[in-house]
DNA sequence: TTGCATCCTGACCGTATGGTCAGCTTTCAG
DNA sequence: CTGAAAGCTGACCATACGGTCAGGATGCAA
């Protein structure tokens, strides 16, 4: 058992706890959702007593609080791809492909999201009232743009989110459903491909944006 | 308080307690997750003591598998419009028709099968490996056969399938985010009537099956 | 080396929850 | 009318869980 556990600082103590806490708790706030979800089992996971996740995270809520704005976060970044684009192949294959990246590295923090809004968003209500609004609106305003320039049909630009969302977010979120029917294997990297591929061709030439 | 309880036969209680019970755990397992629910809540909402709903459904767990298995028809029976279908013009629309009804007038129940997938399935497994898996093996046939008689792009049949359940069931598990996006309130029939033409016109258009 | 702040943790506590049960009331077949 | 089966329920129990805390260990600045 020759762990070569040097003496850390105390700086890389904190980051480090703090890191490996909210890993395992956002895998088991995904797999249990936040009532099924044990302080004892994420401590379990984490390698860490119960008691040292209360020294970092005072509540249970304060921990789940934390995991899902990290969530939050990365899900925004990948609207970046949206603004940098100049047309809707460009922004909305660059979107497909970041938000089903997501889905694919980061299922668990995909489904506590899923989780928190279906439970009605407790803890996110205020930020999807203000910075998911705003983000909305303005990608809203680039689509409504792009069909006035006639780079796409006048497809309802909400709808036309909703079901990106909808559509990338689901290989996350039913990624169990998904592998069943895939005979109990996760995806390949082709099959996540195909997907990809599948999802853009039919979403683009859906609103008339197909390349030429 | 003049209540009208007439005398009711042992099979009415018996029926009208169970659709009570039944009624009433799914919108709390909706609501709360299974963690999260409490039989306490349910009874309350059913209007019976907590007693009573264990002279019923023994356990939490069966009360749960009741729900769901309850969902799960509901969700197969949607599926009538595709088989008598003559071509994906029609099939599919009829296919997003009833599964937006299904998500707008049964969002709880929804919600339910989405947590229960996204925990990895642990009561429909069964039903998943070979009900849903017969299910929608037959699905991809139809359109399988659809695409070799022209009448519709080679779009890989499975992810199509995926599309389909993702666009319309996001209108139910997302509900609470859309309607928060909507200003706070709840789609209007006009708004529905536009998400489900927004959805057809795209995948209708995105696999190459608009009407003429 | 010393003193202190940070970090850690086993043992403990109050509460909420799933579940039980004894005994009551109501329905209804015979 | 009667007795047994079905339906009902308040009170109770064991457990599991979130959270606390006193006190020990450890890093570190001076």
């Amino acid at each position: 058992m020759a762990e070569t556990t040097r003496p850390m600082r105390r700086q890389d103590i904190r980051r480090e706890n703090e890191k490996a806490i909210l890993l395992a708790a956002e895998k088991v706030f995904a797999e249990a959702g936040f009532g099924g979800a044990t302080m004892q089992l994420i401590a379990d996971l984490a390698g860490l007593p119960k008691a040292n996740l209360h020294y970092y995270f005072a509540t249970k809520e304060e921990l789940y609080r934390s995991v899902v704005q990290n969530i939050f976060e990365i899900w925004l970044q990948a609207a970046n791809c949206f603004d940098a684009a100049r047309g809707p192949v460009d922004g909305i294959s660059a979107y497909i492909d970041a938000k089903m990246e997501i889905s694919r590295r980061h299922p668990d923090g995909s489904k506590v999201w899923a989780s928190e809004v279906m439970h009605g968003a407790p803890v996110l209500q205020d930020y999807m009232e203000s910075t998911l609004r705003e983000w909305t609106d303005g990608r809203v305003e680039i689509i409504r743009r792009w069909i006035d320039e006639g780079k796409m049909d006048p497809v309802d630009p909400r709808h036309l989110l909703y079901m990106l969302w909808a559509t990338t977010q689901h290989y996350a979120d039913f990624g169990h459903q998904i592998e069943t029917l895939n005979g109990g294997k996760s995806l390949s990297d082709r099959q996540w491909r195909e997907a990809k591929e599948n999802i853009k061709r039919v979403i683009l030439t859906g609103i008339g944006a197909q390349p030429a």
